[in-house]
DNA sequence: CTGTTAGCGCATTCAA
DNA sequence: TTGAATGCGCTAACAG
């Protein structure tokens, strides 16, 4: 491999008989530069193949320009559209994006971190990994007034907005729906209670149940990883029950499909004998039969509203201390699974 | 916004009474430097806060250590288990990722490889957008010699390795398999035929259909995007038609799902009636009722195989010409969706 | 095992 | 409107 020298702003200006500084203005379309050398400069950059190195732009200016995302995994609908609402934000405010998933483990969660911190992005966006406990690895950037910003799975910290929906209050009123509907026994199938997302839907549930004085039964709690394995282990663990659950809150929509199709293939009449209801409102909550209830809420304006607050605190030189919590709108979507012919 | 100085090796230097490069191989855990300095190059780097600045470092050694990977969009698992299974293979070979999504515009693909080449990655990983024609915007980095590796979404193009399946085989299988349960009047729909993938699914289907003495009618074609709704619209012309498919074979789960339980909606019995046949092995394929005959092949595995590939390339000092196209294998996988009852 | 030295390519301040 | 000069922070010869 022949390693040769890149084509800098300094051939060029060699071969133009003017300024490397001239260049550098000429490429970056500098106001205090004449049309004409501009375009000269353009051919000619053209003509020898230079390429703009972003590094030695970045090591000088430095910062970089770029934006980092780490999501715990890239693949649900949910967390691309965030991510498409993101990209959308950045790339019109001349941002770059780099992303990166930490696979629910805190460990890449902070290698990701590092690098990002290393490579200097101006700003962070992130989604907090399932067993991630630690807040260490954000200090960093805190301490060198790099906005951190937390969506959807989220701690709170100070100096961080965060943006989230009332996954609390998504909760309390699906479950009142299922109670609604004619349910007395309500289990509820959730995440890690150390993330707020799936604490939060458990608490809205718990005080959905006491305010309608229905009493919580921690033996009607299974907490897993939501994937859809444990949609199916669930199922036989209802099975397993001396009194079956008659609804079932489960808090995404794949595990609560899975759970269902493996309830229903057990003989189970759904929603007759146990309704069911999700969250997300995932692609597949409107194929599975009966089709799934759950929470709607738009990722693509999450992953929108992250960013521009994150560009926001960029831009207010002053002030970026200020720190927000910006609770976005979620809408329930009553389907079948919880439409027990049983009237209320 | 207080702007102080990096803390750099420098400072850990002068602190210890040692010269920059002790400490910058100290840092790097370079072998030629005792265990003692570098303990306390470290402990110092600590307290002063020093943080390693990868763009001097790449600057300096013209490379990035990155790998740049491109997708269409990150929403489907099947494309997030490709980028798990790169991220696996490049983060133990000590290689960072960007990760970016063209969304299946030509426009952004271009934006993004022009982005990644300006950050000097090191490769490039790339499944191409939908509707994207031009391969220009590969040409500096083959000129550059820096490898781009192809992967599912395909284009030939001289010095390119690409990992594929045999997608003609596949579809070419899962129309036999269709016809040897009883079909006749086969329907495909299927994506753009700009693209390798689909092109291959869709030469596949009709060479079955000519092997065993059936017609392929254009009337049995629907070229779209094969998103949900594209499934829902096929379902509705697929009514209109005056005589129907008694089977469809569709080139994604996702749209072969909607476009099934449309059909079912408006009381066309699956598969008596229809029979059904995707591709992608998706989740949903397993939910849907009747359970969907697909065809499954390890994204996981095709990442890691294509991420190998291009580190290969990387390490191959000479003979990094040598262009290799590996086919990775795939497996039809028979549900109820295709089984009509009706015997050959 | 450690130090000296000289850039990597660009942006920016100051001067013209 | 342009040019000269300097340094961002690191690494890799080469020389001890």
């Amino acid at each position: 491999m022949i390693e040769r020298r890149e084509v800098t702003i300094y051939d060029i200006a060699a071969q133009l008989n003017v300024s490397p500084a001239t260049v550098s203005r000429g490429l970056r379309d500098h106001p205090a530069i004449s049309k004409k050398t501009k375009k000269k400069i353009l051919d000619c950059a053209k003509k020898l193949g230079y390429r703009y190195n972003a590094f030695a732009s970045n090591l000088r200016r430095r910062k970089s320009n770029t934006i980092g995302v780490i999501v715990p995994r890239l693949n649900s609908s949910f967390m691309s559209d965030i991510i498409a609402g993101i990209e959308k934000v950045t790339s019109e405010s001349g941002y770059n994006t780099i992303i990166s998933q930490s696979l629910e483990t805190e460990r890449k969660e902070i290698i990701n971190a590092t690098t990002m911190y290393n490579n200097m992005v101006d700003g962070l966006l992130i989604s907090l990994a399932y067993d991630s406990k630690s807040t260490e690895h954000f200090k960093p950037f805190i301490e060198k007034n790099i906005p951190v910003i937390f969506f959807d799975r989220v701690r709170s910290l100070n100096q961080c907005s965060t943006i989230i929906i009332d996954n609390f209050k998504a909760a309390y009123d699906i479950t009142t729906h299922l109670i609604k509907s004619g349910s007395r026994r309500i289990m509820h199938i959730g995440g890690n209670l150390l993330c707020n997302v799936y604490n939060d839907r458990f608490n809205g549930y718990k005080k959905s149940l006491a305010d309608h004085h229905l009493t919580y039964s921690p033996e009607y709690l299974i907490i897993n990883n939501l994937g859809s394995g444990d949609g199916i282990e669930a199922a036989h663990a209802i099975l397993k029950m001396p009194v079956m659950p008659d609804a079932v809150f489960v808090a995404n929509d794949n595990c609560a499909a899975n759970c269902m199709i493996e309830l229903k293939k057990n003989g189970i009449n759904i929603p007759e004998e146990i309704s069911f209801a999700g969250f997300n409102n995932d692609s597949i909550s409107g194929i599975v039969e009966p089709n799934l209830t759950t929470v709607d809420y738009q990722g693509f304006e999450m992953g929108e509203v992250a960013a521009k607050t994150l560009i926001d605190h960029l831009n207010q030189t002053q002030d970026a201390t200020r720190t927000e919590t910006i609770v976005l709108r979620h809408k329930l979507i009553i389907r079948e699974s919880s439409m027990k012919s049983v009237p209320v």
